[in-house]
DNA sequence: AGCACGCCGACT
DNA sequence: GTCGGCGTGCTC
């Protein structure tokens, strides 16, 4: 008899290691959910059991299992929906449940004194909500206490979704039940956290990025001792923090991309944190002025479930929706600007007022060419297959796909001409501009390449508030939640690139980014005005747009997602084949073609397959890349053939890393 | 990730 | 002959 043995199954912590193994111990001496240390190979592995066994479930074949004696201490604790959590997300995104589990548990450091609880002040509201979002807030009320119920507020900027938010954090505190708040990094501003600081009655916590491993530790070790309810307000990776008794999930600026997580586990936060208030029978609030394509056909036409879409369409304040200008290519531009705009732009200054410039790329110019022999600066030491960027300030040429650098070469290395020609544009350009053309004006730059820490962004913004700076260029950065009083023209530039995208969601980015920014014009004023630099101004977007038709845009994208079997009308899944060799990618990537074509021929389920294709950029850091992209009307088939896909990995034997992306939001 | 195994080129 | 190159494969 074994009677003194049980058997484990281990998720465990090692590249290359996808499936679950098994080790055996003496009875008893392990829980459940233990973290242990795992011999395998010749080394040792974290490890976290998942399962224990009685009987050795490989003991017909020729794997003998290694017993395990050793507990990894540890001072972190966690609660089982936490690893019922990963199991889901392990499946769903088809990636290591081992990789997955030590990848979101912080790092364990010196535990640090400081304490990051920030306490709230607890201030009543200065203001009563107005009639529309009080019938919101009256219709989810009673969902709070019910179980598990997924809520949208669609609600166009101004239209005061926050204040809708606070209310029923308030509540869910007041029943003594803590509230995840889930938003994008660009939307953590001070002002943003000081609203709620003022307003909740609690302890607040933040997570974001650009937290040290030790403070993330902290702030884990503060969050799983804390008994009382709490507000925890962070981006996507605080998911996973060990918040007790939790009661309410709520993902602000549900549309953001950024939710979506582009390297390692490939998951999505909001689905994510769908399911973990499934888990958890809690409502959820997703919530956004822009909602997905998806989120919002969900929402509407899905009334049977436990969805609830409601819509904000006015303003809390009483001033009207700013006007939408298009300008179109003229004779006497001053790249990138047309005459017109920067008659506009000097209008507004006259009137002492300030102005926004949205530009979605960063940097001098996007292509610098010799105007002589026609070579163009590319990255040729690790062979990415697109342009340098020119960056002045700096004087270099910089990849956007890997960390190459060179200085400004000052001559064609091909036939030393001296004349270099830069295309293009970006912020550092627009901004070169403008303090030519408007020399008594302060012109400054918001954007992560001028601007690195909370403090510095904090600083900008306060320069421009005050009126230190009167025209203020940014990226993605400005188009969110910023409130500027005296700000009643936003110029955007760059919106055709968008549209230009080999990217299904290339029209619903450019729409969305569009409404966005407009949001930063006149928030307290009547006369404003948006001025969008164009040449496809006939694109029907536009229109819409001009006319405030925000919903109408799903009414539009919706028939050509269906014409195109995209979502909401399928559900995708991309294969990424990447090698040294383009032949070996290309090879492979085929193989694997002739592998899912194999076993789709024996079952009668419909999964389209395109590809395999290039990737749109090939070659990055060195690597060619193919795509294979999975399509089906239903969720089951694909992952079927994802799973049969790694159960023959090992016969396919492919040289090439593979890449799976469930439910992707963009290529790569 | 490491580390062994294995099958080819140039050395005392 | 054999030392060592790194391509390939495995870890319960």
């Amino acid at each position: 008899m074994s009677g003194e043995f049980e058997y484990l199954k281990v998720a465990v912590d090692f590249p290359k290691i996808d499936s679950l193994l098994y080790y055996k111990a003496k009875k008893d001496f392990f829980k459940n959910e233990e973290f242990v240390s795992v011999p395998l190979g010749r080394r040792f592995a974290r490890g976290l059991i998942v399962d224990k066994l009685s009987e050795d479930p490989l003991k017909d074949g020729k794997i003998k299992l290694k017993e395990i004696s050793e507990k990894s201490e540890t001072l972190l604790k966690y609660n089982s929906l936490w690893l019922d959590l990963l199991s889901w997300m392990s499946q769903y995104y088809h990636y290591s449940l081992g990789k997955l589990i030590f990848d979101t548990l912080p790092k364990e450091t010196k535990l640090m004194k400081k304490s990051f609880a920030k306490d709230g002040i607890g201030n009543p509201l200065p203001y009563e909500l107005n009639q529309e979002q009080l019938d919101i807030y009256q219709k989810i009320s009673p969902h709070l206490e019910t179980g598990f119920s997924q809520h949208l507020i669609h609600g166009i900027t101004g239209s005061g979704k926050t204040s809708i938010y606070l209310k029923v954090i308030i509540d869910t505190l007041k029943s003594g039940k803590s509230v995840q708040f889930l938003l994008p990094e660009i939307n953590l501003t001070p002002s943003f956290i000081d609203f709620f600081q003022t307003h909740v009655d609690c302890k607040l916590f933040l997570y974001h990025g650009m937290l040290s491993s030790s403070q993330k530790h902290k702030i884990w070790y503060e969050i799983q001792s804390e008994e009382k309810p709490i507000l925890l307000i962070g981006v996507r990776s605080s998911l996973f923090l060990p918040i007790n008794n939790l009661g309410l999930i709520i993902v602000d600026e549900e549309h953001e991309t950024s939710f979506k997580q582009t390297d390692r586990c490939a998951y999505h936060a909001r689905d994510v944190a769908i399911k973990k208030s499934h888990l958890h029978k809690i409502p959820i609030i997703l919530g956004s002025a822009t909602p997905m394509v998806e989120t919002y056909h969900n929402f509407t036409t899905d009334t049977s479930s436990s969805r609830f879409y409601y819509s904000l369409d006015k303003r809390a304040s009483s001033f009207n929706l700013p006007v939408v200008n298009l300008i179109e290519k003229g004779e006497n531009a001053i790249f990138p600007f047309e005459q017109a705009t920067l008659e506009t732009i000097k209008k507004r200054l006259e009137l002492n007022e300030q102005v926004i410039i949205y530009v979605n790329k960063l940097g001098y110019a996007n292509l610098v060419s010799c105007q002589s022999c026609g070579f163009e600066f590319k990255n040729e030491a690790c062979g990415c297959d697109n342009n340098l960027k020119f960056f002045k300030q700096k004087n270099i040429l910089a990849c956007s796909f890997c960390e190459f650098k060179t200085p400004m070469p000052k001559m064609c290395p091909q036939c030393s001409s001296l004349k270099l020609f830069e295309q293009g544009f970006g912020t550092e350009k627009v901004m070169d501009v403008l303090s030519t053309f408007f020399p008594q004006h302060k012109v400054a730059r918001f954007d992560r390449d001028e601007l690195h820490t909370p403090k510095q962004i904090q600083n900008r913004l306060e320069e421009f508030s005050s009126g230190q700076i009167d025209i203020l260029i940014g990226t993605q950065m400005i188009s969110k939640g910023h409130n500027f009083k005296n700000v009643n023209l936003v110029v955007v530039l760059g919106i055709d690139q968008m549209l230009a995208a080999p990217d299904f969601r290339g029209v619903e980015r450019a729409f969305f980014q569009l409404v966005q920014v407009s949001g930063r014009a006149g928030r307290f004023h009547h006369n404003s005005e948006v001025v969008v630099q164009t040449n496809k101004g006939k694109h029907p977007l536009f229109e819409l747009f001009q006319k405030h038709r925000m919903n109408d845009f799903y009414d539009y994208e919706l028939p050509h997602r269906e014409l195109g079997v995209l979502p909401p009308y399928s559900f995708l899944c991309f294969f990424y084949v990447s090698h040294a060799q383009r032949w070996q990618a290309e090879k492979e990537a085929e193989k694997l073609v002739s592998f899912f074509e194999v076993i789709l021929k024996g079952k009668d389920e419909e999964v389209l397959i395109n590809g395999p294709a290039p990737n749109f950029v090939e070659k990055r850091s060195g690597m060619f890349t193919q795509f294979i992209l999975l399509k089906s009307a239903q969720r089951a088939p694909i992952h079927n053939l994802i799973e049969s896909f790694n159960g023959n990995e090992k016969k396919l034997s492919l040289k090439s890393v593979i890449k799976v992306d469930v439910d992707p939001v963009s290529f790569f």
